[in-house]
This record gives C-alpha cells, sequence and structure tokens, in this order.
DNA sequence: GACATCTTGGATCGATCGTTCCATGACCGG
DNA sequence: CCGGTCATGGAACGATCGATCCAAGATGTC
C-alpha cells in the first residue's frame, strides 16, 4: 500500500515538540485519563513512533514530569535568584511565575506536578518518587530565596510551605474555572502574610 | 455485609453505609481511578447490587458527591455559624473543620472535592455542574459568616476566596503525603493574613 | 544496485473497563 | 402452600485499555 507522503529512514518528527505535547496531554487529563489514543492524537505520533521513541506510558509520564520541571523550573529559580527587598517580594515574585503560566493559553489550565500530586496512588513507585522530589526541590529553592531575603530560619520554612501550598491551591482553582482575577487575589493575599 | 446464608429476599446490607464506603472509594482513588471492581471490594456489594442499589458509576460517583456534602457541609456550617470576634476566627474555624477531617483516620487523605475539581474533565456534565454548586455553597456560607463577623463586602468576598484556596491546598498537601504539622502551619497562617 | 537498518502505519494481542443478563433462591401476599 | 417479586452471585457482553508485532517503505553504506 502507498502513501503520498514518504516514510523514513530516519525520525520523522521532532522529538522534543511531541515529548511537550504529550507532556500537555498528561496536564491536562492526568495520568489515568491520558489514553494512549489521546496521547498519540496529540503528539501526531502513532503508536509505534510513541513507543518507540519514549518506551511505555509510565516512561513517557516520568519524561514528562522531567521535561516539566526543565521548562518551569528556571522560570521559578530566575524569579528567585533576583534581588528581592523582603521576604514578601520573594514570594510575590514565586507566585507571579505561576500566574504566567496558569495565563499562558497554549498550555492546559491548573498545574501538572499539582495534578500528579493528588492521583499519587495511581502512579508507579519511580513516577511518585520524582513528583516528590520535585516539590521538595522548589521547597528548598523556596526557603533559600527567602532566607537571602532577610526571613529567619523558622519564617523562611514556613512561608516556603504556605507560598508552596499556595501554588498548589492556584492551580486547584484554575482547573475549577475560576477567574484570572481571582487567582491573583489568591496569590496577592499570600504575599501579604508576613509582617 | 453480607449473611452466611447466601441470598434474599430483600436488601441485605446497609444503603447509606455502602454509599459511604463508595463515597471513600471515590475519594481515595479519584473518579478514573475507582473501578468498579475497586467499589465492589470497598463496598462489599457485588455489580448486580451495586447497580441495581445506585445506578452506573456516574450516578454512584454523583450520590457520592451529595452524600459527601450532606456529612461535612453541616459541620462547616455549624463552625461558621458560631460566634466570631473577628474574620480570623471565621477563617480558623472553617479551616479548622478540615484539618479535624484530614487527621481522621477512618477517612482517605484530602478532599473528594478537590480531588473532583481537579479531574473535571474526566466528569460528566451533571458532575461538574455539582462540583461548581458544592463549591459556590461553600464560597456562599464563608462570604456570609466574614460579613457577620464584621468584614466589608470586599473583605469578606476576598477572605472567603482565599479561605477556599487554602482549603484545597490543605487537600493536595495532604495527598501529597505532607504531615499534619505542615498543615496545621498553613492553616494558621491562612488566618493571619487579615490586619 | 543490493543489503542492513530504521521508522511508520496498522493489525492485533490479552487484560480490564463499565455494563447487562440470567439462573438461583429467599421473602411475602394470596 | 404456592406464585410473584426481587436481591444476589456470577457469567458474559462489547468497548477500550496498554502494549506488541509485522509488513511496507525510505535511507545510508557498501
Amino acid at each position: 500500500m502507498r502513501k503520498l507522503q514518504p516514510m523514513a529512514g530516519r525520525k520523522q518528527f521532532d522529538v522534543d515538540e511531541a515529548l511537550r505535547r504529550a507532556m500537555h496531554v498528561f496536564w491536562r487529563w492526568g495520568y489515568s485519563e491520558a489514553s494512549v489514543d489521546r496521547l498519540t492524537d496529540g503528539t501526531g505520533l502513532n503508536r509505534s513512533s510513541l513507543y518507540g521513541t519514549f518506551g511505555d506510558k509510565s516512561a513517557l509520564f516520568q519524561k514528562s514530569l522531567e521535561r516539566y520541571a526543565q521548562t518551569y523550573h528556571p522560570l521559578y529559580s530566575e524569579a528567585l535568584c533576583a534581588p528581592h527587598a523582603s521576604p514578601s517580594a520573594v514570594i510575590a515574585a514565586y507566585l507571579q511565575v505561576t500566574l504566567n503560566r496558569i495565563a499562558d493559553p497554549t498550555v492546559p489550565d491548573g498545574c501538572l506536578l499539582t495534578m500528579s500530586a493528588t492521583q499519587l496512588p495511581a502512579l508507579d513507585t519511580k513516577a511518585q518518587t520524582l513528583v516528590h522530589t520535585m516539590i521538595d526541590t522548589l521547597r528548598t529553592m523556596l526557603t533559600q530565596a527567602l532566607l537571602t531575603a532577610g526571613a529567619t530560619s523558622q519564617e523562611a520554612a514556613d512561608l516556603a510551605l504556605c507560598t508552596l501550598a499556595t501554588n498548589k491551591s492556584l492551580a486547584v482553582l484554575s482547573r475549577a474555572g475560576f477567574p484570572p482575577k481571582d487567582l491573583t487575589t489568591v496569590a496577592a493575599a499570600a504575599a501579604r502574610i508576613p509582617h
């Protein structure tokens, strides 16, 4: 059977772009509802290419999580490493990264990491560990930045936790359909916690 | 739940208790991962009794959501309707209900409503509407209580939103495995937002 | 030009999904 | 005491799940 478009000796698609699209499918649907059919539709690849390139569904999910970290953690890192006059400014800068991501129309609602955290029982051991590691990384980054901004050790620990919590809540509210204005209100209030 | 004598002419199980257990299965696993097998295991009923009593999976899920509301909304209502000296006290009382529920070892981690909100795309229209309605109900209850406690209209709206957000974040953190101490810290910080 | 290598599309696998059906047997009104 | 009603257990349904396999075709090397 003949094809209008040529076949291949080498890959006929952009692996990185395909991974980005697969990540979006997991992001939008969550691990369980991200069927292989939805992944093939979302990436444009067929089953053979998907399995041949990324391995099974769980491996693709882990690669998507890593890709998520590689994409967004640098943004948080940049925001946190900039000089801040106070812990409040650190929190505001961090949450602004989240708000910007949520406002990005080319990306699904919510947050892949938060989605995955709520569905931990559905993930295999490696994916669970990866989720925990990613959360810990963000928590550490926040704590360090808060210390640098002049917070005491206790304040930094507490505020890092609360900022992480606010981040999660923004993801949930976003997925629940709350308007951007409400998300901004929540983020602004979180930055007013310390005195 | 079941008798040694196998059959029956009338129901051989407590319908309300079965619904409570089904609710726990949805609560722990989320809608997608709550397979009928897990529901039969969790309730002790077999497929026939489950379908004959509650209808299909979506109907059972909706009944579980309603059961959740009937169980916990009164607790929030009680906490909110008690006299409070300040908006902060209202927030603390509300979040304490959530902390108590999360601390309850007989119940899954997190919050069925939050779980469902993050998985809205996987739910059918009626379930989606039900989730939105339940969230709106809680939001309205909070706003009213905050107004009663002396908040201005704007304050009440903002604080109700932020308290709802904190509630969601507690659910996510709980499912992510954060210890109760961390949840208490987050709730306490949320009650310190207003001045 | 021929062969080895690799990707692609599509068929197909067994398992599990939600759902339905049916034989069985206990109950209740006659 | 008998027949209608209904819950139960379990088999079985078609659909979809994740995953694998294979023929077809394009490429690079010889």
